[in-house]
DNA sequence: CTGTAATATAAGGTATACCTAACATATTTT
DNA sequence: AAAATATGTTAGGTATACCTTATATTACAG
């Protein structure tokens, strides 16, 4: 009877990507979306307007979009899927770590939530993906993994990297082949001048690595433990 | 440079299909293309003329249509694709039967070569698919099942169980039902009237199944050995 | 060998999801 | 407050992949 609206793949990677966007800047521009989903401005506004009517999202004009709380239901099982065809991918299969994220991307738009939660228990019931972002549980909201960006730190900080937030190709190949992956500890060294690369002790390596992508990294800082 | 043509999920589908409906009918009618996708003869045939127009298809009016070479290398591309998918979710998330052909269809456009062969690999390079149907290697032609279909036996005949191959959901659940998998051995003990209903002895239990159905389960027939 | 049934094509429509070019409006900076 | 920039909308276009209705063509069966 009520039969929900069904989803095609291209309003699913609107929501996803609203959703990972928004733990960066809240409400959305809609110009951000565009870029990261590499189309123009005008059919983004497009999709934004088409997903608004149906009230997955919110559009502020000048301002940006948010999900409601469908679309961030939506966003959420969407989220978990594509985390955890990465790690079926990466654990399994041996895939590179950059590698997984694309794959994923388009094993994601399979719903049947019988076949899920089989993978779901296949894999034991992870808690994260591969670049160590939380796999979210059917009705949980996301918790917020608490780290805080590489960018934020300051020279002779250290810590460990907790995950990486924007799972590009280029980025994530990029890190990969500096060694910077989740769980492993770094100290940063140097920070160059106009707030430029950081320097990294990350194992026995010094890594250099960019502003931007220091942004995309984050990480739980050492210092004093709150008793 | 020569970006080879990306291809749509219909499209795959469209000659996923005639490769499995010329094994039955060979110069495949349009008409039996349309039924089998659930779509109108005009839309059958307007797409088959885009498919003609690239050489994946040669469409000869009132007869049919054929995979041409570079058609059929894609077919068993896509064949090989799914019917590993297939294993694995059957094998490893533990999937009915029935179920996991659906499934596997949604998979089965995901092309990046590197994933599919570490599938292969992780599956270990299996023989056939959960229905009994070869899984075809890269460059290699679909090996003939060498089966011969149930409803071609007459009463008295014995045989195992080779493959189904009309792999849709319903058939596959009611066979299912019935114990008709691949491997298990069978006595067609009678045929009722009319050309109708078979009726099987299959393990210790007697299974009704009629002549439509007996068509898509392919057989071997006991009988004298060629020496 | 002619008529009916099967098959094909033609014409026009829908919905998705993109695009470019042009114009409008809001925000920010000077 | 005006200019410059950012953001949004309108109009019109493309391609895919379906649809319905109508008409033409061919095959085969009586």
């Amino acid at each position: 009877m009520s039969e929900r609206h069904q989803f095609g793949a291209s309003e699913e990677m609107y929501l996803k990507t609203v959703f990972v966007l928004a733990e960066t800047q809240d409400p959305v521009p809609v110009t951000a979306l565009a870029e990261r989903l590499k189309i123009t401005t005008v059919s983004a506004s497009e999709m934004v307007r088409r997903l608004q009517e149906r009230d997955y999202l919110e559009h502020t004009p000048y301002k940006g979009v948010r999900l409601t709380a469908a679309g961030e239901r939506q966003a959420l099982a969407i989220l978990r899927r594509h985390r955890l065809w990465e790690r079926f991918l990466s654990d399994h299969l041996g895939l590179g770590w950059a590698r997984v994220h694309d794959a994923a991307c388009e094993l994601e738009h399979l719903t049947d939530e019988e076949v899920i939660d089989a993978l779901d228990r296949f894999l034991g019931w992870p808690e994260s993906c591969p670049h160590g972002n939380p796999i979210p549980r059917v009705g949980e909201l996301e918790s917020a993994t608490a780290g805080l960006p590489l960018s934020a730190l300051r020279a002779g900080d250290e810590g460990v990297v907790l995950s990486i937030r924007k799972e590009e190709a280029v980025l994530l190949a990029h890190l990969d082949a500096h060694g910077v992956r989740p769980g492993r500890r770094f100290r940063l060294v140097e920070i160059a001048p106009y707030d430029g690369p950081r320097s990294l002790q990350i194992g026995d390596e010094m890594q250099v690595i960019g502003r931007k992508v220091a942004e995309g990294v984050l990480v739980r800082k050492d210092g004093p433990e709150d008793v």
